[in-house]
DNA sequence: TAGATTGTTAATCGATTAACAATC
DNA sequence: TAGATTGTTAATCGATTAACAATC
């Protein structure tokens, strides 16, 4: 039945649509039409129509869109209520901030458990969980059985994790780690996050504008 | 003098080649083609080849590509030595994570600063370096001419923050706060990481893929 | 030289934008 | 009804892929 056929250029755009008419709802806007909507978003009104029209027809001609309805539906495409139970493995400094920083829930997750190698981490708390080891991951998976899992390891060892925990049942991964994860069968996926990868893209444009100037 | 041609799709794949190369060069590979650097970043020979080509030619015919002189190309590209002073607002949880994790020195960046408007948290250490209080950020500015910021602050401060730091001179912005940053001028450039978009995007796929199974 | 693989041009594909008829 | 704005089709633009001549 499913919408596979979106791209995924609009699929990204959608939490940021989400965002936007969030704050246009705490501001008290009721409706916008799609060319407010696009200044303030610096797209164009074509692309704002063209995207929520892959879902359905939410607008009403001649008035636009209402905002929180709107703002509803998209979350409800994205699944921000869907609470899907999530594991965090690597309780560092990233993991640690990751946890507690996140605000899973509001964004179709439920961070259920945290696990890290290192024994020395087991029952530190954090935010209201406690670190587990690692050695616990496969009972805790078949008890409760998280479908996603949150990586913040070395590189090292995330081709290795993510392989075991597949086994363990799980279909999505957010990968902080230093490595591409590759999701050979499709049915798993995984968004890799490359914070470095963003702050070299800022040098580049930094530099550029520095080789322009002179 | 400057590509200024290139397109963002190709800038925002060289960190990418960037880290395979470096993986490359540590196994000690000495040269590949573009077929099989394709094959490993799961990729077509094609694209590497016409990206690579909006620098330069690097490659040889018949041979292929030299890795570490390839990865020193491109490192020159996105100008990971250059060093650019940078300071950090926000030593929350997040800033102190983004300071201590991220290896500005081999992205093109260098340290210098970090600041927060909560004064309990002055003079306490991160790294090698020590917080400062904002009030101090002008002055700062004036004395170590820093031309990057990273933003881990509240979404509320953003704006303001950012538009100040601009009048000290600042150029770039890592914007890690939960509010769009834009460069209304073609002078400044901003690189807005939403995790929380990208953490929508891994329920979105989980949800669908949980449908298409029914 | 023959084989391999680049650099580069041409073809295809997909995403964005423009236009406008439908309709609230 | 008249004005506004959507939903949707068509046109444009850009990015990716394919093909191949150049050349190591």
């Amino acid at each position: 039945m499913s919408k596979n056929s979106v791209s995924n250029s609009v699929i990204r755009r959608l939490p940021r649509y989400y965002r936007f008419l969030g704050e246009l709802e705490k501001q008290g806007t009721v409706r916008i039409s799609s060319r407010e909507l696009s200044e303030k978003m610096a797209l164009t009104a074509s692309q704002i129509r063209q995207d929520l029209n892959c879902f359905g027809g939410f607008g009403q001609q001649g008035y636009g869109y209402n905002v929180s309805e709107l703002r509803e539906k998209i979350g409800e495409i994205l699944g921000v209520h869907s609470g899907n139970p999530i594991i965090l493995i690597g309780a560092g400094n990233l993991g640690r901030t990751i946890a507690t920083h996140m605000s899973f829930a509001e964004r179709g997750f439920r961070l259920i458990g945290i696990f890290d190698i290192d024994p020395k981490l087991s029952g530190v708390e954090i935010g209201d969980l406690k670190v587990r080891n690692s050695i616990e991951l496969e009972r805790f998976c078949i008890e409760n059985s998280p479908t996603a899992a949150v990586l913040c390891i070395p590189k090292e060892a995330a081709a290795e994790i993510a392989k075991r925990l597949q086994s363990y049942g799980i279909k999505a991964f957010w990968n902080f780690s230093h490595f591409d994860l590759r999701s050979e069968n499709s049915d798993v996926i995984v968004e890799n996050v490359h914070l470095g990868d963003s702050l070299m893209t800022l040098a580049y444009g930094l530099n550029s504008m520095n080789d322009t100037e002179k």
